[in-house]
DNA sequence: GTCTATATATTGATAGAC
DNA sequence: GTCTATCAATATATAGAC
């Protein structure tokens, strides 16, 4: 039954690898890499051990691909911001992307904090090179409309870190976020968030007169 | 040697505690903690594994003491921000406390990073007793601050939540940092990310004419 | 108090039947 | 393609000599 179409086989393969990866993207990112094991992998993913095998060869494989993947998604909501926009709006809706980011992909973001916190051992070059770039390309735009008068001087650096760090804390610290607020739905909580942190930008980016 | 004098010998335990401790730190920051072994943290602290179990009894037990001993120092920045101080020049201290815990205690902040990414199974009660107490209180001096018309009305919990996030961004993505802005000294970064946040936070704030 | 040797459990990965 | 059985490597923890 597989011999002659390879094609039906291919598409049952690339879906089984899916349903591998969503389960291991759930428990790599709530234990680490470490703290994940291939039974409890195995196990969310509803198939035995050794059929996960079957599909990725190692631990690290599934890891590696997890993460190579979430790297694109990660980067776009920076690389859609354009020259041309008018620059508050355009900051306004990169934090607006961000936050969505977080709060529609909370377990991508601590994969991505956890990578991070453990020193990069994987994306290393990625950081040192698309990464790097993209954050020069883009602070240089947000500098020429500082120099423009479009916005008030500050570093374009570290305005960008401190996005990534007000947006991604709503998915990382989540737990912590949630202990403090309550448990209630968290949906409006990410709304709330938005609104604080475009007061904040905006009112901390206008020009002054 | 030790029969009578119980004296010296609680100071020695108390010192090769100590040395554990700080090996431990170490460990299970870069690793997270099933990422360290014993043989690890016994080799940071230069002694043999089963020696490093004479002075603690298990894995968990260490974890659990760095954990606890983390938490004071960890809140006190906030406790002492001070009603009756002025507003902008409290925050902007607050702040400064802050980046110089990320700057001073890298370790330390992703030990807790990495303790509440997943899940915070040791400290829940602590966030949701003490931690949400301390910043309902804190939470409400800010607010009573706004009312004055002493700050820009915002939503005070998500604006300390951001000043933890952009603070701690610092120590915890290191590596991010040092990739995008160039692996030189670090402590000058330090100063500008303060400089930075200062101009946001003062400006962000700062009342409406 | 510190060490060597070792018990015990977990886990990543493979072999081989079906 | 999927399963059972199992190997080999780690890792936590303990026993017992010194």
């Amino acid at each position: 039954m597989k011999k002659n179409s390879n094609y039906p086989n291919t598409r049952i393969q690339r879906q089984k690898r899916l349903q591998i990866l969503e389960a291991a993207l759930k428990i790599f990112s709530t234990h680490g890499y470490r703290g994940s094991t291939l039974d409890k992998i195995a196990l969310e993913a509803r198939i035995s051990k050794p059929n996960l095998l079957y599909y990725y060869k190692s631990k690290q494989e599934i890891h590696k691909e997890l993460i190579n993947g979430l790297m694109q998604k990660w980067l776009a909501p920076l690389r859609e911001m354009k020259k041309n926009g008018e620059p508050i709006a355009e900051l306004r809706s990169y934090i607006r992307r961000k936050i969505e980011m977080a709060r529609d992909f909370p377990r991508e973001s601590r994969l991505f904090n956890n990578e991070i916190t453990q020193g990069a051992p994987h994306i290393k070059d990625l950081l040192e090179g698309e990464l790097k770039e993209l954050v020069e390309e883009k602070a240089k735009i947000i500098s020429a409309w500082m120099e423009e008068g479009k916005l008030r001087k500050v570093d374009a650096y570290h305005l960008i870190f401190s996005i990534w760090a007000t947006t991604q804390h709503y998915a990382d610290f989540d737990v912590q976020v949630c202990a403090i607020l309550g448990e209630e739905k968290s949906k409006k909580r990410f709304d709330e968030a938005a609104k604080f942190l475009e007061q904040l930008y905006i009112g901390g980016l206008k020009p002054e007169k």
